[in-house]
DNA sequence: TCATTTCTGTAGTAGTCGCTAAATAATGAT
DNA sequence: ATCATTATTTAGCGACTACTACAGAAATGA
């Protein structure tokens, strides 16, 4: 992907994935507008021109922390085996990551930027996509499963998909706001129920 | 409540409450952060000291407004009949209200302040105890059904409980994200499976 | 009419926002 | 050593933030 630069000049000084990473972090507990460059520079340990010079701009820093979030902490679907444990999984491993130690609680995604100032809108774009995405893909799992008989016919698979995409995003606010990992295990039980049957 | 003071000086030359009503949207669609003076301003028709003499200060503002928010467009939940159906028009009257046209999609206070920065923390401590006392309605009014007989004994209301406020709070999230009036409602339809039998 | 009270608009405050020009430092190439 | 290139630091940019001193306007009671 990165074509290494013949290193010419002088070096950078940091490492450009923990910075990252840390910026991600203070993105994830505090959001976009919630984070200013001084948090960045505090977070970091660097000064503004050496993120600019780094990164480009604090929307880009935005995205780039965003695409790590996802790679790095997002929760897929298991492709493979019964959808009724594909969802179970995911929405146990949600409860895990939001109420992971030494990590901000909740999901960057299903929160980030959910409003935002009219100048910053271009900002909440890719979340909002993101958040679209997921729900597809848990509409699309639950389709095959109708087609392969493991849901009954007539199942609503859109309506479906967005119980448990809500379920998830619901587990994020709670989350936040404080609540703990059982919690938040007992609300993915509680979710299972509504499975068809 | 409030005193009518005798009416010596010069008089308002705006309606109060219809101010209130703008400022309240205003924060509803763009948060507490998202929401600048300037924004109020146009919002409201007022200049700055005619907000501040009315009000006191933009954190007061915001309070006011999510106070007339939760009095006006608050769900609650029917203290009578059986809870099944509480429960349910409780979410069918969520996702109608979130998909409210003339007024900004979603809750106010589900969505309200989840990220800010350290210096308004202040600020998100309200909405945050919103949320808790809902949560904490819903609970009791399920544990009142099990010990009535309407759900069975052993029911884990409290994840019961964590699951349909997570359901709400999902909703608002995808009333944001654009979800029809309809789809919410056939979300609300596909939570109510999860009701224990 | 006059003084008093209260509100409104003008014009600003100090502070923070995201961002950057310019100087300095550290490297590789010659 | 000297140059070219890149990184970091200092210092500060204009724009915006929430907020307010002040003066004028509009109502009141005396």
């Amino acid at each position: 992907m990165e074509m290494r630069k013949p290193s010419r000049g002088r070096p950078r000084s940091f490492d450009e994935d923990a910075v990252l990473d840390a910026v991600m972090r203070a993105f994830w507990e505090h959001g976009y507008e919630g984070t200013s460059v001084a948090t960045l520079e505090a977070a970091t340990g660097l000064k503004a021109p050496s993120l600019y010079g780094a990164f480009g701009s604090k929307e880009v820093l935005y995205r780039t922390a965003l695409e790590r979030y996802a790679s790095e902490h997002g929760t897929v679907l298991r492709p493979d085996g019964p959808a009724r444990e594909a969802i179970s999984e995911f929405l146990y491993e949600a409860a895990d990551r939001f109420s992971e130690s030494g990590l901000p609680p909740g999901c960057m995604v299903s929160t980030a930027a959910l409003a935002l100032g009219t100048a910053q809108r271009a900002v909440a774009t890719r979340p909002a996509r993101m958040r679209s995405e997921t729900l597809a893909g848990i509409e699309q799992r639950l389709r095959t499963a109708v087609t392969e008989g493991e849901l009954p016919a007539g199942t609503d698979a859109g309506a479906l998909a967005r119980l448990f995409g809500a379920v998830i995003q619901g587990m994020s606010v709670q989350a936040i706001d404080g609540a703990t990992r059982q919690e938040l295990r007992g609300l993915a039980t509680a979710a299972m129920a509504a499975w068809p049957r």
